[in-house]
This record gives C-alpha cells, sequence and structure tokens, in this order.
DNA sequence: ATGGGAAATGTTTACGCAAACATGTGGGCG
DNA sequence: CGCCCACATGTTTGCGTAAACATTTCCCAT
C-alpha cells in the first residue's frame, strides 16, 4: 500500500540523484539561475516532477536569514475594520512575496498582550504589524523584542513607532461639520469604548467642532461598538435631540432601531451620522449617512512601511494618515424645530 | 551611532560563549530540559537576557521537519463567516501551539486558486485549511501537492478530502419549516451565487421541504451575497408573497429595505428569515429571526481534525457536520390571508 | 594542434538547532 | 579505600539550502 506511511519528505539531494547531477545544479534550476546548460535544466525538471519536489522554506529561511513572513498581532477579526484591513495587509504581503501569520491575543489583558509580543519575538517572521486598538499596548511595547520590526495601526504609539492609521478625527469634523451645516443647534454623540483610541479621537473631534461652534457640548452616550449597544445608547438619547453622530455603523444600526421604537422619524426628527462605511450602511432603514474609511489603504500602507523598514531599517517614528471622507445617504437632512 | 546597522541576530553559541557553557547547555535550557544544573541554568537565563537572545524557528524546524504552522487558504475575509471562522481557527490554533499563515486568493479564479496552491506547497505550513466555498475547488485539487494535510470547510469534497461544514440542510429546512408552520402557504427564496456550495445546499433544502409538504415551488430570486443584491431581489418579489427565505443576513436586510419601500410591513404582510445569525440581526427593523451559524466550532473542528491528521496520518474523507438551529425574532408572524 | 578562457558543473561550507553519543565529576556503598 | 553509577556537561553530526570556491569541459583563436 505505496502512500500508507508518508515519505519523507524529497530533497535536492533526491533530486540531484535521480537527475545525476550535483545538488548545487538542482539549486540553480530551482531558482532560475542562469549557467545551466537547457538540457541539464530539463532533466532536472523532469526530476523534480517525478518526484514531487518542493523546496524547504525553512532551510532556505535558515540560509537567508529571512523568513518572508509578516506577523500580525490582533484581538479579533470580528470588528468590521480589523477583518478588512487584515485582509488587505494579506493581499499587500502577496504581491509583494510575503506570507502573513496571524497572532490573536485572545482577551484585550496586559498579560495576554506581553505573551503574545513574547511568543511573536520566537516566530518566524521578518517585521510585525500590531492591530491593538487599546491602551493596553502602551505598557506592552516595552516587551516588543528590541531589533523586530514594527508597525502600528489605530493607536497613539506615534512617538516610538511608525503608526499608519485612518484618518479618525477629520472624518468626525466632517460628520460633525455636515450636521451643524444642516441646521442643527447642536450634535449629540454616542462614542465606542473609553479604552479604545479610535473612539477617543472621534469623540475629541467631535467635542472640538462643537465648541469651536460655540454650541453647547451634550453629555456623550457610550457603547462597545456593538448594534445591541448602540440601541441602549439610542434609548437614552433626550428627546431634544435632533442630530446624532455615533461612532460607528454597527451602533448606528442599533440607533436607528431605537429612535424607531421611540417614534422618532430618521432623518425627519432626527439626523443620524455613522463611522465606517460598512457595506450594509446603504441598506439600512433610511440609508445611513457615514464616514467612509479607506481600510484597505490602510492596510497597504502597513505593509508597504513594513516592507521599507525590513529593507532599509528602523523607521523614524510618526503617524501616516488614511484620509476619509463623508458619505452622504438619507439619514441626514436638515433641521426643523421639533414641536 | 549604535543601533544604526542592525546587529546579527543573537545565536545560541553567543549565549553559550559569553555564558561559558557549550551550545548545547544552552539548548537545554532553552527547552526546559531538566538535567541542567540550577547554578549553570540561571548563568545561562543571565546571558539569554543580556544579548536578548530568542530562537530562530528556521533552524528549529529544519531540525524537527515541523513548522508549527498551519496554513488558510480563503478568497477573503470580508464575508460575516470567513473572517469568524479564522478567527476561531487562529484561536484554537494558538491554543495548540501553533501558528496560522494566510493564503489570500483575490480573484476566484481557476488560476489563481492552482497557484495559491502551488505557492502554498513551498511555504512552511504542515497542513492546510481550505475554506473556498466556490466549485473551482473541483479542478484545483488535482494540484495539491500531495502529502499535504488537508482540511476543507463549506464544499463538497466530502468524497476527496475530510470536510468540516454547517449543517446548510438543515438550517435551510429549519426556517422552511418554520414558516410553512405559521401558515403560510409557501415560502419564496432568495438564494446566493449559483457558484456557492453552501447557497446551492440552502437551496436545495428549501426546494425540498416544499416539494415534501407538496407546496408549490416559486421562481427563486438570487443575489451575490451582499445587502445591495438582496435589497433588487426583494423588489422583485411578486406581491403575493408572504414568506420569504433569505440565504443570509445581509441580504435579509436588503429585502427588509425593499420591502419597507414597497410598503410592504415585516412581518404583518410578509416573514422573513434569514441565515447566519451575524451580531447586527437583532437590531435589524425588525429584529430578524434566522439560522444561527456556529462558526466557531466549524474553525475549533477545522484545526483538530488537521491536527490529527499531522499526527496520525492521512484521515479518511467524509463531512463533519457542525449543528445550527433557528433564532426566532421579529420578523416572522403568522400567514394572514393578503386584503 | 594547442593554449586560453568562458561556461557548465561539482565540492565544500555554514546557517542555528538539538538528538545522539562521549566525557567528566562527584557521591554512595561495599 | 576504591569502584561504579548517576548525573551534569561537552562534542559531533545532520537537517536542506545556496554562496563561495574548485574543477571540468569544450570551443575558438592562433
Amino acid at each position: 500500500m505505496p502512500g500508507g506511511r508518508r515519505k519523507q519528505r524529497v530533497s535536492m539531494a533526491d533530486v540531484a540523484k535521480l537527475a545525476g547531477v550535483s545538488s548545487q545544479t538542482v539549486s540553480r534550476v530551482a531558482n532560475g539561475q542562469s549557467g545551466v546548460v537547457e538540457s541539464t535544466r530539463e532533466l532536472v525538471l523532469a526530476a523534480m516532477r517525478e518526484l514531487g519536489y518542493r523546496p524547504n522554506s525553512a532551510a532556505r529561511s535558515l540560509r537567508y536569514g529571512r523568513f518572508n513572513t509578516l506577523g500580525v498581532i490582533l484581538f479579533g477579526l470580528s470588528t468590521t475594520g480589523n477583518s478588512r484591513t487584515v485582509e488587505a495587509i494579506a493581499t499587500q504581503a502577496a504581491a509583494e512575496g510575503y506570507a502573513i501569520t496571524l497572532i490573536p491575543v485572545g482577551v484585550p489583558t496586559q498579560d495576554n498582550v506581553l505573551g503574545a509580543f513574547t511568543r511573536m519575538g520566537e516566530l518566524a517572521v521578518d517585521g510585525v504589524i500590531v492591530i491593538i486598538e487599546v491602551h493596553l499596548l502602551d505598557a506592552a511595547t516595552v516587551a516588543l523584542p528590541p531589533g523586530v520590526h514594527v508597525v502600528v495601526v489605530d493607536s497613539d504609539a506615534g512617538d516610538r513607532y511608525p503608526v499608519v492609521d485612518t484618518d479618525q478625527a477629520d472624518g468626525a469634523r466632517q460628520a460633525v461639520r455636515h450636521l451643524l451645516g444642516l441646521g442643527h443647534p447642536t450634535v449629540w454623540h454616542i462614542a465606542g469604548p473609553a479604552e479604545s483610541f479610535s473612539a477617543e479621537r472621534r469623540a475629541q473631534a467631535w467635542r472640538t467642532v462643537l465648541e469651536e461652534a460655540g454650541r453647547p457640548v451634550p453629555a456623550i452616550g457610550r457603547g462597545d461598538w456593538s448594534a445591541e449597544s448602540g440601541y441602549r445608547a439610542g434609548l437614552a438619547l433626550p428627546d431634544e435631540c435632533s442630530a446624532v453622530f455615533v461612532a460607528n455603523d454597527q451602533m448606528a444600526l442599533g440607533v436607528l432601531r431605537a429612535l424607531h421604537e421611540r417614534g422618532r422619524r430618521v432623518p425627519a426628527d432626527v439626523s443620524v451620522v455613522g463611522f465606517d462605511d460598512i457595506a450594509e450602511a446603504s441598506s439600512f432603514l433610511p440609508p445611513l449617512t457615514t464616514v467612509h474609511q479607506d481600510f484597505a489603504e490602510v492596510g497597504r500602507r502597513c505593509v508597504q512601511a513594513l516592507l521599507a523598514q525590513i529593507g532599509a531599517g528602523p523607521a523614524a517614528p510618526g503617524t501616516d494618515l488614511v484620509p476619509t471622507h463623508l458619505v452622504v445617504r438619507g439619514s441626514t437632512t436638515g433641521y426643523r424645530s421639533v414641536g
């Protein structure tokens, strides 16, 4: 029964023996180097096919000192932003000849982050992209093995590492100004969790715009990014609220439901703006006005920044902001004083 | 300028020299083997810390012949199911001491799939999980390098590989039976793309239940899983439709919007059932009755099945189905004859 | 024909780690 | 007091690859 017991992997030496050449010649053929006569090349290729030869990447990595792999440390793929960013990273990395290794951190405790960083030090990666939006990163950065190339997404570590991020603040500004421009006296805000940098940055921008416009700053609402939490926050909005900027689209969905249940029409009575522009936003009832994030571009820039580091040595800290833009749909309209 | 040029990585030999022991002793300490006296261990650990030693996983892999890494081939993380399955896979793999490498296939053409499989052959992975729901897999399987351990998700490759999948058919049956049980004369269906196995299996089960119940089988609608396509399909539903089973929650969202625009109330005039139970489903207007999929369990079983193969040799083909269950919310209600 | 030289191919070596085997060291027991 | 054994530590070796260097081949110019 052939194949019952898996044979050893085929090495260059095996191919060389079958082809009757030296293993170095096999190596040359495998790497497409010149200096191998056509007939020999054919011979070697035939032997490779016959034996099903596949290069051993461990040996190759050992030889070259590089893995052609990037690590991505994150908490979860469940948030829209993360999965889309990771997808873009994977795609861009593949285009550059790199594979990506996922290093999930289960629960966002500091211990776990430290553990992931430690493990990562032993992983076969040439560089790391950290997608950890919470403040935990602060304390953990000290544990990052020295000499490891790092790019951080969505954080305020811009003083220590190269950071790529969506221009959260500008997106929030656009959202709030849009609502003020529609004549609303002020704008309520339902923010994400306090530990999140994005949430803080969006909330901060919201507050600043209101203050600069001399408008009252209403009490802030809080959610945990989930639609359910948005629903609860929506129920808590006061009756005089005519415009609300919600920190992400999922929570905005919950807000729409809460307002609906309270008999408040959107946008006639209340205008709602979200953030992210998830694919479903245009199918909400009503279609959601929201801030579009270019996750793909974030992923792309991450990879480029990291590869640049790997190629040219450590990069200067700093923040690279990807622009956002407001997409106006049906959930916002001009202010009409409430009876 | 120290650090301007990155120093060579620290090897066991460096640590050994500093600690004044042999590299083998360093190896023993690094792997926590017994047979090293405490004082020596301390010495070595101190040297490791001082030099910032980190084991080289390429050398380790070369030595052991294993990578402790699993590959995941997929088209994209943009679908809810994929990203949640991948997350579960990553988590479970991490718990078992394995990292996971993502191998994205950009556009689902056969060439690209073949390319990914070829590349994968050269990747540093001990096994592969294939998450490719479309029929393209058929032709591509021939390209899977022999001797590579494989588990497939969401496919009909059960005759060739071990397959783990959600029990699509049973979920669809529950959905349709629920609607019939509410008194609806028949049930419309908006299916996913024809190339998708899941879509086909859900549609097939829908048809079978109707036929077994002796009900008329209405013309099938089609979408591409997106909310937008669900919207279009919803606009196309005939007026006499009182119950519709939509192949995923995103499309169901679009259907809800379409029905709303047409002035048809849900669930009073039309009952709607989705599939997936995404987190947002409970915040739709109205909250969506849908079939819950346990993506986490799928991911877990994938990893377990794959590791079992790696440990014990090739596994028999076959399909491992993860149960689903219907979650009844506000989008379905008893049939009332229309006008 | 013959020497020179370029092109083709072969041989040696090191990458970092750890198993297998070899050596050293000290303590217990007859 | 001496022998032997258990345990600590050192040395050798090979995993698969490819750079660096060595050798062979063969064609061409003289």
